[in-house]
DNA sequence: TCATTTTAGTTTCGTTTGAAACTGTTGCAA
DNA sequence: TTGCAACAGTTTCAAACGAAACTAAAATGA
């Protein structure tokens, strides 16, 4: 059943002509990968979300943080950047909500002014640690759909489609512009 | 190795002596499968957009109502709604855009009024054949990190997540709590 | 029939976002 | 030193978003 394809014919389908609707390459939405990931990554994102922030007022982007610095450590924004896979600005941003309310601290560093020390408050833990029994409780009921030995193959799965994934976002775009036979433009 | 589980109690190499936190639960966002879900799908969704936002001017939501009409058909605001995955609002104003741009058609429905008959212009249509290709071959790149096998599972994974996803989405909240104040104690 | 509810889609409003510009700090090198 | 590039974060600004209110057109039903 998987081996569903799709139409794969793109090579000849440059045609301008247009005519033939015989060799066109269709795509169909619900078979493609960056779609399915997205709405799938969006359900879950949003169901979990609505879990925390009801209870917590806190966003995506604040749990992430809280989740990163949940352990007690102290870090520089730049590495929580990193770590949670948000731009800095986003980080910024949720930084300055949690410092309104009072869930994170900011120490100056020593030795380079330029970062900022970053710890969790009591308060954060405390959320921290009532958020992470339920998120996992959360994961655990969507993968429940899956066998134990899906579960592994999943891990993999995601795991090489990211590297993949990060590989081709490193490529830089195609070098040529390729303005040529601008077809649909108008201005 | 791709059944590394991950550890469900805390490293318990805590610095602080402080309470028990032998037992309390960590949460390796990198192992968190909605965080996961999350990076790769946006990872994968902003490289493609890249690809063509700057080729064709169109946005995330054009492209998908693009693809869901780029066969030629005519459907309502609310199909596209339901096909796409998009709420109505997205879908109304991914719409007025392109009818500014000439993207799209607008009809009023004979039978019904409410309903706007909505097909692609020529010019939408010849951004789908061109746009089609290079989303297939984005993918193609993509799921290239995985074998035949592989891609099968992953078909397979990604739909039963999303019908799980699905499921715990549509279950309504927990009676709701909503505590005003003090959800969470200082100290 | 006329009032009410439901459906389709749009608009509004306050918030969130992302890119780029900006501030302040450090490292480097002439 | 000074001068400048690189770095860490923040601010700005316009676009994009979501929830809820809104308009308009069916459908329901009394």
């Amino acid at each position: 059943m998987p081996s569903a394809r799709r139409p794969r014919s793109a090579s000849s389908a440059s045609s301008k002509s247009a005519s033939g609707p015989a060799d066109r390459p269709a795509l169909h939405l619900t078979r493609f990968l960056p779609y399915r990931l997205s709405v799938l990554a969006n359900t879950v994102s949003h169901t979990l979300a609505k879990l925390y922030e009801k209870r917590f007022g806190i966003t995506i982007p604040e749990w992430r943080i809280i989740a990163v610095l949940g352990g007690g450590e102290t870090m520089s924004a730049g590495e929580i950047a990193q770590r949670t896979a948000m731009d800095k600005v986003q980080v910024s941003r949720a930084i300055s909500r949690m410092l309104e309310s009072a869930l994170i601290i900011r120490e100056s560093g020593d030795t380079d002014r330029r970062k900022a020390l970053l710890t969790l408050t009591p308060k954060a833990l405390a959320i921290y640690a009532e958020i992470v029994p339920m998120a996992l409780t959360y994961e655990e009921e969507v993968t429940d759909a899956l066998s134990i030995d899906e579960r592994a193959q999943l891990d993999t799965l995601l795991s090489r489609l990211q590297a993949r994934a990060d590989q081709l976002a490193a490529r830089p775009a195609p070098i040529a512009p390729k303005m040529e036979a601008a077809p649909v433009r108008e201005d």
